[in-house]
DNA sequence: ATTGATATTCCGTAATTCGGAACAATTCAT
DNA sequence: ATGAATTGTTCCGAATTACGGAATATCAAT
């Protein structure tokens, strides 16, 4: 990746302010994203060419639909999520709480398929959502089994921002934390992305052991006291092994993988 | 539009490759492209860096999950969804039939809503699916509603192509039958898209009077028959009427807009 | 080890993008 | 209505950026 194309990574710049505005003029997006007007003007120019943006009546730029119908591919080409759903249904029923189903994306936790308590929930709300993968339960149990050389270089190199009230800001005590979910299989957080809201999670492997994604039991933390965690736990562990299983899991504990 | 991002529009190029195939090499996006190997090697370099693409374990690249937080995006803007979505399911319960929305993207129409008959179903399943705007009630509707120049300009340049054993391919019977439309508020279709599927249609109006969307029930072909039609187009309209008027639609019949 | 296939890097050429400045269009206030 | 201000569009010379053929590296299979 030496050589790289300039253009295509500012242009997404430009598309990234989108992430955060849901409607922006020509002079909006120049001042953002600190770019020469002309330059904005070609660049959107182009992007509205390929359907990533459109503009409306009022001469505002927003997200074309182009990106449904590629959203709609990775959701579709997503097999983990045709496997995972019916087992999430049922989590959800047995234990009344949302269920979420994570996986990584290069040093971020991306949620790819929840099941709300609430009816009726558009499936679609809050699929996509990126959270970094040191806080909360469930990005974070994907971090506890990442293999041991990209964790070390994801924690040598991340920088422990609070989120909510109780995110571990302290790596030496994240460390400790991790630590003792390899071991036990299981990560609970309280307060860490959202204050009040907690969760429990648990691993999911595929075919050759290795980490594919995260599962989690989502809910208010009045919820999650100590009296109930113990079922919490062992139902989102049963859930999150009949997914691996599904994908083909050889079934063997983690930690004894690639150990013979 | 004079100057243009070239490459932009060449890295879409490589983009849209994927809307046919999921997984594909470096060698085969060059071949598919018929653009220099040294060339799509750049671009797809970053095209993977800014996450639009993902590189597997065998080397082959993907859609990237930065889609699914775009697509979610869109999905969430459009306020119309939102409104139609009570309505569309009870016109479905009503029915038993599979209900669409639909808006028009350029020159073709896109699915933003689906409610199907079988449960339990993926919402997200079809939305983002694209059709031509003379082809199926639903995309015909849209058409039948634009305004006249458009129209016009638009049945100037379309070449007709059949899609289903039912499509409609030569320009004066599509006349003739968006006239029929415009008079008579809705549209029927036998398969045009595919065989043994019919639908009905009715279009959705804005607060300006304007043509927003178009919705349909559709099913089986032995579904609609002669003696049922009359309902489906009753219950079709009565359920875009009661759209329209959550949108703002002053009420007027369209062929009365701006005749004061 | 040898072959064949695919991926990556190199580097001189030249086409493309850049961005200031001038210009046009639109909006707003008076 | 008129003028001022704001936003959007076009022009054009400078030079950065992308191009792509060829050489090299990596990998898998025999």
């Amino acid at each position: 990746m030496q050589h790289k194309n300039k253009t295509i990574v500012k242009s997404i710049e430009l598309l990234k302010l989108f992430l955060t505005h849901d409607r922006l003029t020509l002079q909006e997006m120049a001042q953002l994203s600190n770019m020469p007007k002309t330059s904005v003007h070609r660049m959107i120019g182009s992007l509205e060419e390929i359907g990533f943006l459109t503009k409306d009546d009022e001469g505002k730029y927003s997200l074309g639909l182009l990106f449904l119908q590629f959203g709609q591919l990775v959701a579709e080409r997503l097999q983990i999520r045709q496997l995972a759903l019916p087992v999430m249904t049922r989590l959800r029923d047995e234990m009344g709480e949302a269920v979420n189903l994570i996986v990584r994306d290069g040093n971020e936790a991306i949620y790819i398929e929840k099941v709300d308590t609430h009816q009726p929930v558009r499936v679609y709300t809050a699929i996509g959502r990126r959270a970094p993968m040191y806080a909360g339960a469930c990005p974070r149990i994907l971090l506890a089994f990442l293999p041991e050389v990209e964790r070390e270089q994801y924690l040598k190199n991340i920088e422990l921002k609070p989120i909510g009230s109780g995110t571990i800001t302290d790596p030496d005590r994240l460390r400790a934390v991790l630590s003792e979910s390899r071991k036990t299989g299981y990560s609970i957080s309280h307060s860490e992305l959202h204050d009040d809201t907690s969760a429990v999670a648990a691993p999911i492997f595929n075919h050759r052991g290795q980490l594919e994604a995260g599962l989690s039991v989502v809910g208010p933390g009045t919820r999650f006291q100590a009296d109930r965690l113990p079922l919490l736990i062992e139902k989102v562990q049963d859930a999150a092994r009949e997914i691996s299983r599904q994908l083909g899991w050889p079934g063997l504990p983690p930690q004894n993988v690639n150990r013979g």
